[in-house]
DNA sequence: GGCAATCCTTGATCTGCCGCAAAGCGGCAG
DNA sequence: CTGCCGCTTTGCGGCAGATCAAGGATTGCC
């Protein structure tokens, strides 16, 4: 018996194209590994050595430029596929945000394996599109939104994100109105393309206005959604 | 004969993989279609109904907010494909810039010949994965350079992206150090995520420096390649 | 429990880009 | 040639968010 047959994204990751045989094969050439929070899988402008698939936990993609400004790229949650396929080198850094459980493959395997399975490549070009499509939506944020906006979008994408992660409530995932940010502050000024002092005015502002509860640190509570639909414009 | 068979990015544009009886196939569900500059062929939030090779021209990838804020998320240029195949709907609109050939085909037909032809779904995925690629290098820009970085890097991006449009030196495309711009001041505001008037004072300011040189409105010329690449950070 | 390290908040000031307005320039029709 | 129209340039405040600087809250470790 395969890791694969007890996997938890075995039917939601790229891999449920594929039939028994095929998974088999899948499982020889990759292999299981665990990340802490905070550790890098892939460094920016690395050669594309390794792919994987999550299974649990959350990882951010970024890059930076040359005097040390960073900019996160996207953040990838189980049963999402990271890493370059068909490419030689990777333009950003694939680090674990949470303790995270990620399937690996070295890239050559990868490649052929895809290479011989359409199927495959087929549920992997369908992920890139939407991924495509998510990170076009997201230049429009970062280039025409001001910091209101940008946080309320942000708070608002980690409810329906986090709920598709956490809670399958009888097929449909609802969007979850209490959760823990997987993010600093810091971190999420690298997504929003803020600064940590901005971040952190526009919460408590939305604090004190009573959309928002912080209860904790990490802890969000959505009080009023309408009213940070609105803030997100 | 099809239309194929003389189609000057027949050999680049994702219909390079297959062989002529393929080719026949794919030549009957498509058809050419020239654009104006300024014409759309896709409105953002339509039914996603087509997709399409491009042929000749350059058009914009554009999405906007609520109150008009228009951002353009990427440029289109011979070869590349455009739409959004497997997917419901579209999130952008696709705008000619230049007078425009296209070879376009009905979503549906498409995604059924993509299905049966593995060797198109795999060079459209090797596209799409390039494309999100361009697009989070774009992120990193839009939210953490200034504007001078801004209008540097994307001179330079035009300038080698130009050259691989217009002149083919002998198997490896030169980047041009004289070009004319495709976009109007405002269309280059829209790409850069800055206003019109900070373009012009940005590009006045490295004229000035005679960086580069202004001969007319669309036209630039690149003096000194190396304070460009500089100002680009 | 006490201490250090890290992260977060808050305040004060500064600056780069925006937004408005007016003038300049070039193309085009008549 | 002349006048009009659209695009671009230039000047001038104003403001959102960056930057600098403290101080406060959590967490972890001995």
């Amino acid at each position: 018996m395969s890791a694969c047959d007890t996997c938890v994204v075995r039917n939601t990751a790229i891999c449920s194209g594929l039939d028994s045989t095929e998974i088999a094969a899948l499982s020889n050439i990759g292999r299981r590994r665990w990340l802490e929070a905070g550790e890098s899988l892939v460094w920016e402008g690395d050669q594309s050595v390794l792919v994987a698939n999550v299974i649990e936990g959350m990882l951010k993609l970024s890059t930076g430029t040359a005097d040390g400004r960073e900019q996160i790229v996207g953040v990838v949650y189980p049963s999402d596929f990271i890493g370059r396929p068909f490419g030689a080198t990777t333009d950003h850094s694939i680090t674990a945000l949470t303790a995270a459980h990620v399937c690996v493959f070295a890239r050559a395997d990868f490649d052929r394996f895809a290479g011989e399975h359409p199927a495959l490549e087929h549920k992997l070009l369908q992920r890139t599109l939407a991924e495509l499509d998510r990170t076009r939506k997201w230049m429009l944020l970062l280039s025409r939104k001001n910091a209101e906006e940008k946080v309320a979008t942000f708070l608002l994408e980690m409810s329906e994100r986090l709920a598709i992660a956490d809670c399958d409530s009888g097929g449909q995932p609802v969007p979850l109105d209490a959760f823990d940010l997987p993010f600093s502050r810091q971190q999420i000024g690298d997504v929003l393309g803020l600064t940590i002092e901005t971040v952190s005015r526009q919460m408590t502002a939305m604090g004190r206005a009573e959309v928002i509860a912080l209860p904790s640190r990490r802890a969000v509570e959505i009080r009023d959604r309408a009213a940070l639909e609105a803030m997100a414009g």
